[in-house]
DNA sequence: ATGGGCATGTAAGGAGTTACATGATTCA
DNA sequence: TGAATCATGTAACTCCTTACATGCCCAT
């Protein structure tokens, strides 16, 4: 099985979701939905996508699109379901997650005041513009039959939430400080 | 100034706070403290260490402690400083965040409804254990001068409210599957 | 005709992780 | 005497990121 990385799985995963893609338009659709918390890149999924077929996970249908396009695309094989199937079962591996954000509020005492609120205003402005992305992505899924948007709204609802409670914090945290200044 | 790494700005930043450290202890501070959002092993503090040495941002104080036990403590230099405080000041950059909870539960529809409930409730555990962590720290905050505990009283809270959040959410999501499962 | 989206890749590099390696001290 | 903690490091590796490279199609 060679790679452990976790990229594969995630395009594994939108092969299931999809039934048949291009790495392009895998991508697409990440950036669609699963953006807030998986991402990947054209330079990690098209050597994945060869590494996957390599192992008969996956099928290329070369395929010249109407104008003899380029396009390569991409369907699970039994034994690819059998394996993103047995990894989706196995236990979620704890992360290590890496925050900046609060790397350098932890060491607010160094600088002013004022330039961890900059922090946490900048913060906050990224913050709203995820929420309204989330909200148009669950507007969309509110179309969708509910069996097959259950777990897309799960994760969503986990993304909203998520962001709600950060802004919550952001705001608290500015209070705090300004009052600290004074 | 060439390494580009956070790494580096993580172990100033812990010196900075400590005025004096060995590698060591700088590991064992941030377990006890930043360890919910920032963590560094061994193999990369001794030669990141090694390396803000060279760069003449921090000092070397070679000390054999009572017992000649080997033992290298540091301090900041000014220049060291210096290249801390302008990190400090530069705007936070956007992370790259990669959730493997949310990716398996985005695939949930191809595993069974049981298999999803188990990683929730694992997940519940967890978030558990750290919530008493990040209590029993903000206990131990809570005997220090405010104005030296300010900054670590807002990435704590940030922690808990993240945790208090997730652990509605992972609740909410048992629920909901539980339903749907009859 | 030119800029943007479609579409696929390669190459090099970087930052951090895992595994390995060593040795003294302290406490039970 | 043996396990746990203190204490420092090296080597290999791995996955991912950034930058580079190419070329067609379509709309304005």
């Amino acid at each position: 099985m060679a790679k452990s990385g976790k990229s594969q799985f995630a395009i594994l995963g939108m092969l299931g979701l999809l039934k048949k893609s291009s790495g392009y338009d895998l991508k697409k659709h990440m950036e669609s939905s699963t953006q807030y918390f998986w991402k990947e890149t054209f330079s990690s999924i098209y050597p994945v996508l060869e590494e996957l077929e390599e192992q008969k996970l996956i099928v290329k249908i070369e395929k010249k699109a109407k104008n003899n396009r380029k396009r390569n695309d991409y369907i699970l094989t039994s034994k690819g379901e059998t394996v993103l199937k047995n990894w989706l079962m196995q236990p979620v591996e704890p992360m290590q997650i890496r925050n900046e954000l609060m790397l350098k509020l932890f060491f607010g005492n160094m600088v002013s005041v004022e330039v961890n609120i900059e922090h946490l205003e900048k913060q906050k402005k990224e913050l709203k513009k995820k929420l309204s992305i989330y909200q148009e992505i669950k507007h969309e899924l509110s179309d969708m039959p509910t069996s097959e948007s259950l777990y897309s709204l799960l994760t969503l609802d986990h993304g909203i939430r998520q962001v709600l409670s950060s802004l919550e914090w952001c705001d608290n945290a500015i209070k705090t400080l300004k009052s600290v200044k004074k």
